[in-house]
DNA sequence: CAGGCATGCCTG
DNA sequence: CAGGCATGCCTG
């Protein structure tokens, strides 16, 4: 059996649910189709039936966008209500609520730039049939939607259907098999609806509050309030007061219903619930164990669970009693049921709960709060409040009011001073097409710190990744041999110059790169911290003394050999296979036990590459001159032109430089200040050549198949490293 | 209602099936009750019914240990097992399975020192009566326990029945509610087993191969087997191939099966079994849609899912087929149908699978893989064979076997020099009871880097998380309002040392803070690295001008005013309420819209204070100097015994200054360099005082009630800065 | 109650 | 396919 579906849909996920849906529907029913654009194929879904193989990859979209709608409602005044945009009203009207005193309420989820790609469920837009208008809704406070032609869109990356014999095994880069299981929310039995979330005071100006303002609060409170966000942070099952507020007292008989409703367009019409794993049925009641939100009151007659028996909402109401004397507010307590992060359930879709001050149905106020049920409310909030806060700013910043996230692009552009340290303080987006940040820092010293760590993290962003993860395995294998040193840490500058550089007391006879640096090291005039991309010393490490044998002080390497011999021939050979597999096939297991065989690759490296430095002492007479630290990177800056072509790079080196304190100005000196230092600025200037091409997702393959090209590869990103001395 | 319950459990948790099943248990049961030993309460279960208060802790502990058990074998030659410790054989022996060749299987379970604490089912110790040995097993490799005194032990920290009407609202520092819905496995009506884990060649000579050997995979491979680790890492529903040979062919109609199971003994009985998410039953066979682990073969018919009469678990079988001609393994295709995260089921419980080769039902050869369900393979296999690695290391320079990880102390002694910057490096951990690590940094200048970096972040612990918090929210509002400032950020030093301090070229006419160093600022003598505790220069930032409203150019502060002030009018009053809550109550959220109410406790924070400094130019003549870093912090070693007491700090300190070119001593520059610089370095003797107690939970409300209080303490916790010159 | 790890998953 | 975020939860 093999079919071939070809769609073009926007670029949205695919979960589980939704590829069962997908495939009923191979058989197309007209009111689905009238809603999908069929347009030359993308993808294509082929199943091929009992075997190993199984790949499926489509786009979809609808034509319409989501449209306004409207409904029944009992009130005309509603100055909370923005007109929604009725542009495009589809086919499938849904005339059940178009009675007399209808309004629009079309809240417009702007998509602003923050939006990632949001899986949802297909199953929503399966029955479009109108439904009589008989069928009296409710909760007159939700709002049906009249057309079923939201914005839908899927883009499938979960090919597999979960519970069936499909694969992926031959695929080697199929997306995660276990991305389904999301949203089994709307029954297929109800009709989708969109609350309203306007706020709505109200002819008894209906309130709501959170208690104190509080500008943050402790990482795991058992909820919080954002003013800022207008936002509740409370862990799951946690009894929450919401206080409420009536100007004039409401009727009797008002109640208040709560109903959870997802935040962003594509889910909005789901049916907020709990996630299988929390919905197990041992409870007294059906409804109860289902319901998301739960209210708490003294006498639990007084709370009532509901479902809509059109749109299948679940809501829960109590009845709004008078403040208590001397009392502002009104209390209720509320508890959520799932966390906003349930798999299966809310799924970290941002939700919104909508509080109504009703009376028989009728909508007399409205108030709406996005919450997120979350284990660490405090760390959550300060979060969002910093991530608004600083996006606000940079948006501002830039003058505009949609800040699309430019797309980085590849990294060999980024080298430039104004970078990000920390997270998100983007600034000046407007120059350029390079995102850029600028961090400031209170204190001379704590700036020079970081912004030294930020070169490193920049000039580290030049090696590759199997040469920083085999400068970890070395680290490790280092380390299991110096297990048995304790070095000291402490350390002065009041050494003598004439003293040998210490090597480290260690009980290995072996060291194995000769050229590490200790804490105890006096000063010898090596620098790791090349400009030049020097490689790293060390070993690939593949020389694996394994460590399920107990490690004993076995030395890799002979302690007269370079650092990257293969020394250890422990580990029995288990294929002939090259080392870095070049054909590109499916496997993704890189195989070692090679240690036999020899590494060309590695044989570029040497101690004595690794130890070229450059020095800045010319001038100084040498008498004078105890010790000289390697070079450091004061500053750097390049042309922030991104994409491909040469960039000039400028890089500020310094090197400490101390002096004797029998030079003839010693005298200046004072008894207690044994050192003297003096520090040289000079200033490089580095041309880059930034080729995109050469760091492209299709050139990965060849990358890490061979160590030496990469290495290559590198010294062609900095070429002509001129010095200049200012 | 109340009920309290005095037990005394070792300490692990209780999830909430075990909270209901002991509740269940509250009117006791003999078979329950034999095996628990009622000692003096540690901790009280209160439950007040429909209230909203509630809370549990309480400490279980059995006074069995883990038993050794037997069983029936068909063979008797079983090299790969071992003999269990038999030493403690409860009451409640099964005898079912004890016929004539019986053999031992209690595998060591070992609690190597890398155990955290874990949760467990209360379930499986329910029922201990025998069971007639007239009901067979069906899965000759399991094999059962005879005693149900395995080693449990539950520490509560889950009071809430999710489902019930518990609440701990205003119980302010409870554990996270949401802690239930745990490990819902092991079906009462079964009764519990521990299968053998132990490899097994038997007389075929039966083998288990993943395949090429590797050293590493991608970090989103498919699945990769780790050899150093004998684990599997696999996506959730992918199919993965597992090859098996036999060396003399076994009989015909032989199977192999594969049954997972968990690897700790806290939960070796449970049955390994789908999530409730997972479980869904959507799938023809309800058995199929439990099982954790399918086999995936051309003929459905060739794959039986079993479930032990006995124990519940869930296994499967295949029939053992000979390699394909020239080929050396039979490959069987298995697929994971469950992450090892997934909660409700296997929950990041370590899993074994066992793979039995049997003929109707006797075992023939046995081989156990250890398998993680992740969606990152290559990712979590590097991470821990390095944790493996560095463990053993660490555990190899200690010299000990049992290395159990020595909890830390608080962190005011924490103040030595060998400290952990990166991660689980553990060496030396034989002098004192301060865990120490050594970092070791190739290279000096990332040495000093790494230091320096390391210092601060030893310093930034004596702030507490209020100024830290402060801090951050006044870099966000200075953020906002400087975003319009494009900040150059090269800079060299070869300014004139007349030139005023830049101020930020900034839009904003009302800097917040006149102390806040930019890029740009040369050098002012202010020390923000200060090591006295000094506070930070930052106001509280509750003179929040909210960003919901745009954030325009408003300036909190007014110029003239120190930083501290409350100059923001604009958000309204909540309440008349202190600033910070000294009264420990229910609330976690600190209120803020304070702005018109004097803040005392802030009032010992002035610019004043933040700008005191220490300088080292004692000396040297002002005329030479042309500027003057402030002080940092070189090197620090502290005693390093632990608990209260007093402690000896030894904090090195430096000061660059830059001197004039026009000294006498100018001469011996070349032109290029400009700049001549001095370092000095001091040592002081610190006195710290380092009391346990102001450090205990307990206090933690007092200490976050006010800032003041906070900074009090802090300034006491490091006294008598005595300076001492070397 | 904060630090920080564990781990799924989104993005480029 | 790697970087890195999101977010529950463990530990001290
Ligand atoms: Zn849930
Ligand atoms: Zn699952």
């Amino acid at each position: 059996m093999r079919q071939t579906i070809n769609f073009h849909f926007s670029s949205f996920k695919l979960d589980h649910f939704q590829m069962q849906e997908l495939q009923t529907l191979v058989s197309p029913s007209e009111s689905f189709w009238n809603d999908i654009t069929v347009v030359p194929p993308l993808f294509t879904f082929s199943e091929t039936e009992g075997a190993l193989e199984n790949s499926l990859q489509l786009d979809v979209f609808s034509t319409n966008e989501l449209s306004g709608f409207s409904t029944n409602q009992t009130e005309t005044q509603n100055p909370g209500e923005e007109s929604g945009n009725l542009n495009t009203i589809s086919t499938a009207q849904n005339v059940q609520n178009s009675e007399e005193n209808g309004y629009q309420c079309a809240p417009t989820y702007s998509n602003n730039g923050l939006m990632r790609t949001y899986s949802t469920d297909l199953s929503q837009h399966n029955n479009v049939t109108s439904i009589p208008s008989s069928l009296v809704v409710t909760q007159p406070n939700m709002v049906h939607q009249q057309t079923h032609t939201t914005p839908m869109g899927y883009h499938s990356s979960s090919p597999n259907n979960v519970d069936g014999t499909n694969s992926t095994h031959s695929s080697p880069y199929t997306p995660s098999p276990n991305a389904g299981y999301e949203y089994p929310t709307s029954p297929p039995t109800t009709k989708p609806s969109i609350p309203s979330s306007t706020d709505y005071a109200g002819e008894f100006d209906f309130h709501i509050n959170f208690g104190e303002a509080t500008e943050s609060a402790p990482k795991s409170a058992q909820y919080t309030y954002s003013h800022q966000l207008n936002k509740l942070f409370v862990k799951m099952n946690v009894t929450c007061p919401v206080r409420f507020k009536c100007s004039r007292p409401p009727p009797m008989n008002s109640v208040i219903r709560a109903v959870a409703v997802f935040k962003r367009p594509e889910h909005v019409t789901d049916v907020v619930t709990r996630c299988p794993n929390h919905r197990i049925p041992d409870e007294a009641s059906y409804i109860q164990s289902r319901h998301l939100i739960r209210a708490e009151m003294p006498n639990d007659s007084q709370v009532h669970y509901e479902v809509g028996q059109q749109d299948g909402r679940e809501s829960v109401t109590v009845f709004y009693e008078r403040p208590q004397v001397g009392a502002e507010y009104t209390t209720v307590l509320y508890k959520f049921m799932c966390l906003s992060s349930c798999v299966g359930g809310i799924n970290r879709r941002p939700l919104l709960t909508v509080f109504t001050l009703e009376l028989d149905g009728q909508v007399l106020g409205r108030r709406v709060v996005e919450v997120r049920i979350c284990s660490c409310p405090g760390r959550d909030r300060s979060q969002e409040e910093r991530k608004q806060r600083s996006h606000a700013s940079a948006s501002n910043a830039g003058g505009q009011e949609n800040c699309p996230k430019r797309p980085f692009k590849n990294f060999q552009s980024t080298m430039e001073i104004i970078q990000n340290v920390t997270k998100k303080r983007k600034v000046s987006p407007s120059n350029g097409e390079q995102e850029e940040f600028v961090l400031k820092i209170r204190g001379r010293e704590k700036y020079e710190i970081i912004r030294k760590v930020k070169e490193a993290l920049d000039l580290m962003d030049h090696l590759s990744n199997e040469q920083i993860a085999a400068y970890r395995r070395k680290e490790d294998e280092d380390q299991a041999k110096q297990d048995d040193c304790h070095v000291v840490t402490t350390q002065d500058h009041t050494g003598n110059s004439a003293q040998a550089p210490q090597q480290v007391n260690t009980n290995d006879p072996a060291p194995a790169v000769s050229s590490v640096f200790t804490v105890t090291d006096p000063l010898p005039p090596v620098t790791a911290t090349t400009i030049d991309n020097e490689p790293f010393s060390m070993t690939p490490s593949h020389s694996s003394h394994p460590l399920t044998v107990t490690p004993t002080g076995e030395s890799p390497c002979d302690p007269s050999a370079t650092c990257f011999s293969y020394a250890s021939q422990q580990q029995p050979v288990f294929s002939s296979q090259s080392f870095w597999p070049q054909d590109g096939s499916t496997g993704f297991d890189v195989p070692d036990g090679q240690e036999n065989k020899p590494q060309p690759a590695l044989e570029r490296q040497n101690t004595t590459d690794s130890q070229r430095f450059m020095n800045l002492l010319n001038g100084i007479p040498s008498s004078l001159v105890r010790e000289a630290s390697g070079l450091s990177t004061t500053s750097t800056t390049s042309s922030i032109k991104p994409g491909p072509g040469r960039h000039v790079t400028r890089v500020m080196l310094r090197q400490t430089i101390s002096l004797n304190r029998d030079a003839e100005f010693a005298k200046l000196w004072k008894e207690e200040n044994k050192e003297t230092c003096s520090t040289s600025d000079q200033l490089c200037n580095f041309v880059t050549t930034n080729d995109d091409s050469s760091w492209l997702p299709g050139n990965i393959k060849t990358e890490r198949g061979d160590e030496c090209q990469e290495m290559v590869q590198q010294n062609n990103t900095i070429d002509t490293p001129t010095l200049e001395f200012l």
